[in-house]
Formats: C-alpha cells, structure tokens, sequence
DNA sequence: CTGAAAGCGCTAACAG
DNA sequence: CTGTTAGCGCTTTCAG
C-alpha cells in the first residue's frame, strides 16, 4: 500500500528505530543520518500512519465535541473557538450532535471511548440522569463541560457568567424604569438558564421590583415567538422582557412584528449570548454577551491539560465575564 | 489498563481470534459460544480499541469536513446534514475550519491523510492552485468537493444548481418590472458565485434587459456593507439588488437602515441561500433557497461509496435543486 | 466451528 | 548514537 516507516529506513540505509527518531522526536541523532532520512521520507513522500503511532502511544491527538446543534450559532462560534485551539495543539475535533437525546448522547460517547479520543467537550450533560452521569464517568475519559449543570459533579467545566448575566439584565431593566417584566426562558433544570434567571431575580429584588413573570418553554426561536404569542395576549401589562437567550429574543421580535409591536417603542428586549445576528435585526438587539468563542478555546485549553496529566487531579471550574451590550432595542417603558 | 480482547477471550476461555469474531462479525460461530463472549464483554465493561482495529482493516470510520468557517450559517447547517448522515452510517466528521486559507488547507489535508481518514469533504477549493490539486491528489484519499470549483477536476462534487438560482433570482426582479439592477457578489473565480452570476445574467438577457451593473467585494456581511455604501452613493438610479448570498444581503439591509432607505419601497433586495435568519430579519429577505443540509448530507453518502468501492470509479457530479422564496424584500421599483 | 500464527505501522526499552 | 527485540490491540489467513 502507502510507503511506510520500514521502507524509508531500509531506503536510508538504518534501522525502523532510528527512522522513527529522525522523523519523530528530537533524540539523540547523529544530523547527518537524521538528514538524510527526512530527505528520503520527503521524496518518497512518506505519511507517517498517525493511527499506528496512537495505538502505541495511547494519544490519538483527537477530541470530541459533543453539543446539541451546530446549528445554534452559539455553538458554531464555541465551536470555532474549540476548533482553533485544537488546531494550535496538534489536535483534531470531531463534531457530535446530540440534540439533547440523552440516548444519542450515550451513543456518541460511547463510540467515542471506543475510538479513544483524548478527551471530550461536552454542553448537553443537563439531560443526563445520575445514572447516565456514571456511565460517562466510567468511561475514564478526561471530560471537560461547557455549562454547570445543577447536579453536582466531578467534572471540570468552563461556562459565562451566567448569573451575572442575569443579573446584568435586570439592573439594566429596572434602571429604565420597568416595573412589569416578564423573562421567558428553556426547560427548568437547564444549568445556564437556571442561572440566568437566578441572577436576573436577584437584581429585580434588589431594585425592590415585583417578581417578574416566568414563562417556561422551548429555548429557541420557535419557543421564543409562542411564548411571546401567549403572553402578549394575556399579559398586556408587561413593558419589558428579557428572554433567556438570542433566539427566544428573535422569536419574541417576530411574534411581536406580526403583531405590529415596536421595540422600543411599545416594549423593551433583552437577550443573551449576543450572536451575530443581534446586530443585523432591526432594531439592533440589546443582548448580554457570553464569550462563546473563548469558552471553546479554554475548554479545549483545560481538557488538554487534563489530558496531560493523565486525566488525574481535581476538577477545574472557569467561569468566563459577560458583559450588557446595550443596543437598540430597550428604552424606557410606554407611558400608557 | 483498560480490558482488551484477549482479557476477554481469556475469561471466555477461547481464544482470541474466536473472541473478535463473535464481537465483530457475524461468521459461524457457535450461538453458545458466541452468546458467552457477548456477555463476558458486557460484564467486564470491554471497550474495542478502534484505533487497533483500524491499523488492521484500514479504515478509520472517520471523515474529514473543510470548510472555510463553522460560523457562517451556510455551513453550519451543511456541517449538520454531513454529521447526521456520517453518524447514520457509522463515521465520525472531523471539522476543520480554514478560512480560505491554502496553506492552512494543506496542512489540514496532511494531517488528516496521516490520521487516515476514509475520506474528506471540503469547499474551498477555489483557491487551490494547479500544483495544490495535484498534491491533493497525491494524497490518494477519497474527495467530494461541496462545490464546482472553476478549474476542471477529477473529484466528484455535490452543490447546489447555483446557475439555475442566479436565472430565479433574475427573472424575479425582471418580473417585477425592474431595469437597472446591480448585483454584488464576493470574489471573481468563485466557482459558485459566478455560477450564479452567469444564472442571472441569462435571465436579464432572455427578459431583455440591459445588463446588471455587477461589483465584487468580499463575500460577507461586510462585504455587503461596503459594497453597498459605495454604490448607493455612485447609483441612485438602481431600484433593485441581487447579493451573492444572504450574509452579503443582511450587509447590505444594514448599509440601507443607515441611509433610512427601506425594502421594499425604496428598493427591492434579493438574496441567496435562504440561511434561517432570512426569515427573521425585517422585512424578511426574498431569497433563493440552497439545500445546504442536504448537501452535506448527499456529500457524505457520496464520499462513503467512493470509500466503499476503494476509491476507484468515475467522479460523479450532484447537482441539487433551488428554489425561489418570496418573502417581503421585494416590490415594484419605486415609481420616481 | 475454533485455535495458532502472523502482522497492520509504529514506538520504546535495552543493549551495544 | 543506533540496531534488536517486543509489543500496542486487533483482524485474518490457514490449518485442524
């Protein structure tokens, strides 16, 4: 088939061993032989067998990414801040999508152990039970998450400040001068989410504001725009409300259009992650920004490092800033 | 460390050829025997080692998808049709992002070749040069292009009928009365972008229209952007513009909100692609739809039977349908 | 139907 | 500094 490392060697006049130190490592090689053997690998256009050398070296240099959607531009963006930082340490990033299926999640993981990645990013832990939990733990694998889920375990995780971020939000609400505000966000038990709200909570406390009016559904467009459907319906009082990400902001910003709402004119918007797009709708969305493209890059950061050493020591938990960007789709709530 | 065949085959008391055979294919094997190992496997937690497996059989069951950025839109929902289709069929995708960037792309495609993957997807292509392509080919790995790369190659390809969307795009605004139209679009020599402009040029010329005054800039929102300042100041007369692809158009809407000019009264605005925001902004973007999850996942599908039969066979093009979608970017030309 | 033997392509002691 | 010897964990003839 392909030429391999015994045919440059027996070419170059040395032993497999040697060849493999000359193209490998920086051993102890005499320059000349050393040389002449990448000379050789070169014209023969030798393409060292990475798989051989990993089922000796334990290494694939390989690892996983397992999100729910690359669809989500949230996850695109970690995703190419995890990709570059693979990139930059001689490791590739294979790309899983779950879905939120705890059963394709176990599926993936599983494969994964199989082809023995180096170690695996993962965002969608929030769906697994505890048993599931132990199942990846078994594993052994060097696990890195990218939200906190609200069980606690022994995994290092790197996520935003999702509770600051909240917390961003409401401040910047209630400074406006909305009193009747309404947050809609994901499932309950969704680590971020939870966290957002929590911290959105406290701000409107410590405003001295009324609780807002929580409304549970799909954390998506789609759940954005018929959650915004429902309650504008039926809670025409609200001036403000902060969704729990862009997406449910977008889906808000469409139900509202139909309904020929103005932001923020009629009503103020607020979301988080800050995606792109927030900049190109019209009126420009008001957003707290997670540093999604960092959280990749520092996970992969982490995850190699734990690679590293071996998979041993305590976990590490980084959490990354956020920060409000204003833009234009809040201002002071309608005078009627 | 981690239990191998022969720890299992041992605790099964066979042997451990007999062991892989039980596990792996289904060649006779004594029922009993075979019930035994599966079981044995099962209770000491056996992991395969594909790695192993794949020095032997030569096929890694993993596949390689280069494209220029995971956060353009376009790609993220044709990373996710690949990944669906690679996950049904049993492959794991390797993404790498190399942002137009030959270099870059060569030193992907090395270190993917090494790592042996089955086989790789990638788009950009356009900017290889002559010699580049002939070290791909060197390569000897299986290859689909995901689009028509200008230069005549051997690979085989799957895209989306980029003419026949220009000639939608064109007989549109021709129907609609327009008659001086532009069209900005990104680089010359992008096979796709000129496959679209050749599409739209026909459709002018068979509407007998005078020809589109056409400008290239940088195929991006920003691109867009610019592009469209320039022009809105140098030609006032034009009522209607094509975009090379949605994230151009989303520039150019943002150039247009800055000017206080508005879709579809002051102008008409057409994109292409049909990416998931074209829906949400405002107005929402009149656009011709690209089948980019099925790209990805017909690229896969093609790519593992090329796998299938060794890589040997004739390059098969895919070509798949678009179709035009009305949104409300477009009207009349504006009557002064 | 199953065992023995050989080897995929590479690295890693261990001598020399 | 370099060759020899062993494997890594699995599949695959080839006998039996």
């Amino acid at each position: 088939m392909s030429v391999t490392l015994k045919d440059i060697a027996r070419a170059a006049g040395v032993n497999a061993s040697t060849a493999s130190r000359c193209l490998s490592g920086f051993q102890g090689v005499n320059e000349g032989t050393r040389q002449r053997v990448i000379q050789v690998a070169a014209e023969m256009k030798y393409r060292p067998n990475r798989v051989a050398r990993g089922l000796v070296t334990g290494r694939s240099h390989t690892i996983a990414l397992l999100i729910s959607d690359i669809r989500n531009p949230f996850f695109a963006e970690l995703a190419r801040g995890a990709e570059d930082a693979a990139n930059a340490a001689g490791s590739d990033l294979i790309l899983c999508n779950s879905d939120f299926d705890a059963g394709k999640q176990m599926k993936y993981l599983r494969s994964l152990s199989e082809k023995r990645v180096d170690g695996i990013l993962m965002n969608s832990v929030a769906s697994l039970r505890r048993e599931q939990l132990k199942q990846l733990a078994d594993l052994h694998l060097p696990v890195v998450l990218l939200n906190k889920p609200e069980i606690r375990t022994e995994f290092s995780t790197v996520s935003s400040d999702n509770f600051e971020g909240g917390r961003l939000a409401g401040a910047h609400l209630a400074q406006l001068g909305h009193r009747k505000i309404a947050h809609i966000t994901g499932p309950r038990h969704h680590g971020n989410l939870t966290e957002r709200l929590r911290g959105f909570l406290a701000a409107l406390k410590s405003a001295r504001l009324p609780a807002p009016l929580v409304l549970h559904g799909q954390n998506s467009f789609s759940g954005g725009y018929d959650l915004a459907h429902i309650f504008f319906a039926k809670h025409p009082e609200i001036t403000a409300i902060f969704a729990g990400n862009d997406a449910m902001a977008f889906g808000v910003g469409r139900a509202a259009a139909e309904l020929n709402l103005q932001f923020p004119r009629d009503m103020s918007l607020i979301g988080f992650d800050d995606v792109d797009l927030a900049q190109v709708v019209s009126p420009p969305l008001t957003s707290i920004h997670a540093p999604k493209y960092e959280i990749g890059q520092v996970a992969v950061e982490t995850l190699l490092k734990i690679v590293e050493r071996g998979g041993a020591g305590p976990p590490e938990q980084r959490i990354l800033g956020v920060k409000l960007v204003v833009r234009k789709s809040c201002g002071p709530p309608r005078t009627k």
